[in-house]
DNA sequence: TTCTTGAGTTAGAGGTTCTAACTGGAAGGT
DNA sequence: ACCTTCCAGTTAGAACCTCTAACTCAAGAA
């Protein structure tokens, strides 16, 4: 993600002969050609895993798979093009554990399990998405359009929770009223009220958008320090933290 | 960052000559010798701005300079040895415009916006310390003991406020009591209550703990979604949510 | 069967980090 | 004042990298 070009995103050299037979998916030579892809695909996420996004070599894959480097241009037009297909792959298998988790009767507190599950089981995958962004480099409609959904799912989420669990954890004694009050909580929403064209008109109230926001910058705030091992110095179970930073966050 | 040795961090070749006339700090030539490292590191720090850590080229650092690639090596052994010191320098930047928060009086909020402003300052920077991590790369002592100075800041702030403040924004009706109870919280600074040897046997009670680490962990997930320009697409402006969560942070 | 397509090859340009050997001037010791 | 040692910066080059251009040659299509 260097040189950060817009980078297509539509593989390779190959066009023209788009139109042959009409129908007829999938001739020999395109298979062969998408079960290549795949093999880059998985021998590179193998790389990032090992050793992280900036240390990918198309020519290590190549050499791995038993080819030259330059075949893997027939497949790939640039290493910036993989690495961008990488990213809108780890967007997808986010977006579709989201999804996944929602439809399986997941609340809130599931899909933050979801969330730290996906990232603990590839960190270098979590960081394609949210670690350190190339200063140039603009992400593909793709990618937001997928980004949008998971924003979604969480919309949808966080109005299915009742805006205040019935009575709480305190339970009883004085309860609901003002409550704390919170005017910090109203103020935010009453901004986000004026500025929520990014919602794609989804039924969700201010208070749901600010606590959609909330649940995904507090999640991200200890998964992506867990996972960088911020934490590591540290004696104390950052599973813990995380379970105590979610109940704070569904306590309201 | 790439190949992870621990990077010694003692910069280039010379070394024998240690004591020659005892004291005699500054010769004509060790003052040329540190003007050329600052100056090396200010072009880093520049490209780094510009394209991000996994952009840097001593070659185009010495270009910059008029002089050839290989003369760096004179003033640091490799590039990850570089690129440690910047790290370095990082941590003590942020440890440093803490300290002086703090000691102009700042409280948790004080620090907060300390933080947020020291980030916008150069987003590079901060993600030099808190962005995606090099897989293998263990940090050095030099950089662990300013993070625990950081903590340390953070920890006085945090035990400075009062553990409720007084009343809080809701005041009069009811107030007190178990106040909404709160067992998740009991339940982790229970937790930090027995694993607290990294603290440096700070003062802080479980619950300063816990809250500095919310503050700690809550604040890194608004800048950090921010400077990576997640909220972008979104219309809203960070700084109000940033607000919002902080306090969110300090109403309790 | 012939023709065309394209996967993979080698060659090479230009970039990178980094090592090795050399040069020349400045600093230090006598 | 001379001599020696040190060292900043040089060039040469090895070993990597991405990526382009031209060429094979086999497999699929006609």
């Amino acid at each position: 993600m260097e040189s950060c070009r817009p980078a297509e995103a539509d593989e390779g050299l190959p066009r023209k002969k788009v139109v042959t037979v009409a129908r007829n998916a999938a001739s020999p030579r395109d298979r062969y050609r998408a079960q290549v892809r795949t093999e880059i695909k998985e021998h590179a996420w193998q790389q990032i895993a090992g050793a992280g996004a900036s240390a990918l070599s198309l020519n290590a894959i190549a050499k791995q798979m038993g080819m030259t480097g330059p075949a893997l241009y027939r497949y790939f037009g640039s290493r910036d093009e993989l690495i961008t297909e990488l990213v809108t792959d780890a967007y997808r298998s986010l977006a579709d554990t989201f999804r996944a988790a929602a439809a399986d009767g997941a609340d809130l507190a599931g899909l933050a399990h979801a969330l730290r599950g996906w990232a603990l089981a590839d960190p270098q995958r979590y960081f394609l998405i949210y670690g350190t962004p190339v200063p140039g480099y603009h992400a593909p409609d793709d990618v937001t359009a997928i980004a949008a959904e998971i924003m979604e799912t969480l919309l949808d989420a966080a109005v299915a929770v009742p805006a205040r669990p019935a009575g709480a954890a305190g339970a009883g004694e004085g309860a609901e009223k003002g409550a704390h009050e919170r005017s910090y909580e109203k103020s935010f929403e009453a901004h986000l009220a004026e500025h929520r064209s990014w919602d794609g008109g989804h039924r969700a109230t201010p208070a749901d958008l600010r606590r959609a926001l909330a649940f995904w910058s507090r999640l991200h705030g200890v998964v992506s320090l867990e996972l960088a091992g911020h934490f590591t110095g540290m004696g104390f179970d950052a599973a813990q933290f995380f379970a105590a930073e979610l109940d704070g966050l569904l306590d309201r």
